[in-house]
DNA sequence: TTACTAACGAACCAGTTCGTACATTAGGAG
DNA sequence: CTCCTAATGTACGAACTGGTTCGTTAGTAA
C-alpha cells in the first residue's frame, strides 16, 4: 500500500565498453541463434542486455554488422579450441578417430555455433563475405589432418587418397548434420539424433565411418 | 505518345480455385526457400502471384499455415521420388551406391528443398509438428534400405550392424551437408561443394564411404 | 578543480508487415 | 434466365521494427 515511490534506483551506470560490447554479442548470439537472421530483434537483444539498443548501433553501426561481429567471435573461438587438438602422439588411424570425435563433441557442445552457421547458409555466406576477418583463413584442424594423412599414406596404412578438405567435409557433414537436422530427423523417423543414450553409438559409428573409407581394400577395384 | 489510357485489361478473372492454391504455393515456395520462414513476405509472395493476398488468408488460413502446406508439399514430392526408385535387381553392394547416388542427386537438383528443411530446422520443426499429414509416416527410402541391409548381411557381404534408419542419416547427411553449407565451407576453404566439375568426385566419395563402412573388415576389432 | 570526451539513455520516427473489413463477380444449379 | 455462393479484389489499420535525434554523465587528463 506504500504509495511512496520506489526511487528508482541510479543502477550505478558504471562505464566499461569492453563489458558492454562483450554482453551485446553474448546477447545477440543467443538471440540470432534462436530466431534466425530475420527473426533476431535488435530491441529484444537491448532488452536482455544491461545497455540500450543506443549502444548496438554505437559499437556495431547495425543489425547486420552486429550479426557479421557475431559470426566473426563464434568462428574465433572454434580456432582456438581446434589449436588446442594434439594427436601428434598416437598413430594415424587413432589420431583420425580421436580428431573426428573431437569434432564429434564440438559440435553436440555448441548447437548455437550450428545454428549460426545454418542461419548464415540461408543468406548464402553474405555476411562472412563482408567481413575482412573471415576471409579464407583457413583453420587449424585442415593442417592436422594434412599431417595425418600424409604420415597414414606413408606407413600404407591408408588407401584412399583424399584430400585434408574433403576428409574435413565428410567428417563435419555426419557432425553438423545430426545437431542441425536434430528436429526435422526426429519428426520424420521418431529418433532422436542428439538424445545422450545414442551418444556413444554415433561417436563410434562416425569414426568406423571414417576409418573404414581411408583403409578400405581396393586392390580389387 | 498516345495519351489514350490503356484500359487496364479486365483481366478475365477466371475463377480456378485448384490453380490458385497452386500458384501460391509454388511462390511461397520460392519466397520461403529465398529468405527464411521470417524474412519471407506475404506481401511478397502475393505480388508475385496472379491472384491477391487476400486469397493466401482465403486458402490458408495465414503464414504459418502456408509455410506448413509448402513443407507437406515439399515431402510428398520426394516421397513420391523415393517410390520409384528400383534397386531390387541389384546386388546388395551395387544397390546400396545406386541409393545413395539417387539421394546424392535428390540434393542436388532440389536446393530449394534442402533450404526448406534447413529453415524449418531452426524452427525446431514446430511446423511439421503441426501438420497432420507429416505425421512420422516413415519415408519409403527406408524400407528398400532394410531389404538390402537384410540381403547383404544374409550374403555375409555386409559386416556392420546398422539399421535403415541410421544408415540413412549418414548417406543424408553428406548429401546435404555439401548442398546446405555450400556457402560457409565456400568462403571458409575456398571450395565449392557443388561446384560441376566436383560432382563425379563427391558421388564417388560417398559411394566409397558407405560400401566401405557396411564391408570394412571388423575380425581384428 | 575544471574541462573534455567517450560512453550512455530516453524518446521518437518513418517505413514496413501481417492480417482484416467490406465490396464484387464468375459460373454453375435449378 | 435467375439466383446463389465460392472465389476474388481493394483499401485500410494496428502493431511492430530498424534506426536516429538529442540530451546526459562517468571518468580522466591537465
Amino acid at each position: 500500500m506504500a504509495t511512496v515511490e520506489e526511487p528508482t534506483r541510479p543502477a550505478v551506470r558504471t562505464r566499461d565498453a569492453a563489458r558492454t560490447r562483450a554482453e551485446i554479442l553474448d546477447v545477440a548470439t543467443q538471440e540470432f541463434a534462436r530466431a534466425g537472421y530475420t527473426g533476431a530483434r535488435v530491441d529484444e537483444i537491448a532488452a536482455r542486455t544491461r545497455t540500450t539498443k543506443r549502444m548496438i548501433y554505437y559499437y556495431f553501426g547495425g543489425k547486420e554488422q552486429l550479426f557479421t561481429a557475431v559470426l566473426e567471435r563464434a568462428y574465433s573461438q572454434i580456432r582456438q579450441a581446434e589449436q588446442e587438438v594434439d594427436v601428434d602422439h598416437l598413430d594415424p588411424v587413432a589420431a583420425i578417430r580421436r580428431l573426428a570425435e573431437l569434432t564429434f563433441d564440438h559440435h553436440e557442445a555448441h548447437p548455437d555455433f550450428i545454428r549460426l552457421v545454418a542461419i548464415e547458409n540461408i543468406h548464402e555466406a553474405e555476411h562472412m563475405a563482408a567481413s575482412e576477418q573471415l576471409g579464407a583463413l583457413n583453420s587449424p584442424a585442415i593442417e592436422v589432418i594434412r599431417r595425418i594423412l600424409d604420415a597414414g599414406r606413408a606407413s600404407g596404412l591408408f588407401s584412399a587418397d583424399i584430400d585434408a578438405v574433403d576428409l574435413h567435409a565428410m567428417i563435419s557433414s555426419f557432425c553438423f548434420f545430426r545437431v542441425s537436422n536434430r528436429h526435422t530427423f526426429g519428426a520424420l523417423f521418431g529418433r532422436d539424433l542428439v538424445a545422450a543414450e545414442q551418444r556413444e553409438h554415433y561417436r563410434t559409428m562416425l569414426g568406423d565411418m571414417v576409418i573404414a573409407y581411408l583403409t578400405a581394400d581396393r586392390s580389387e577395384a
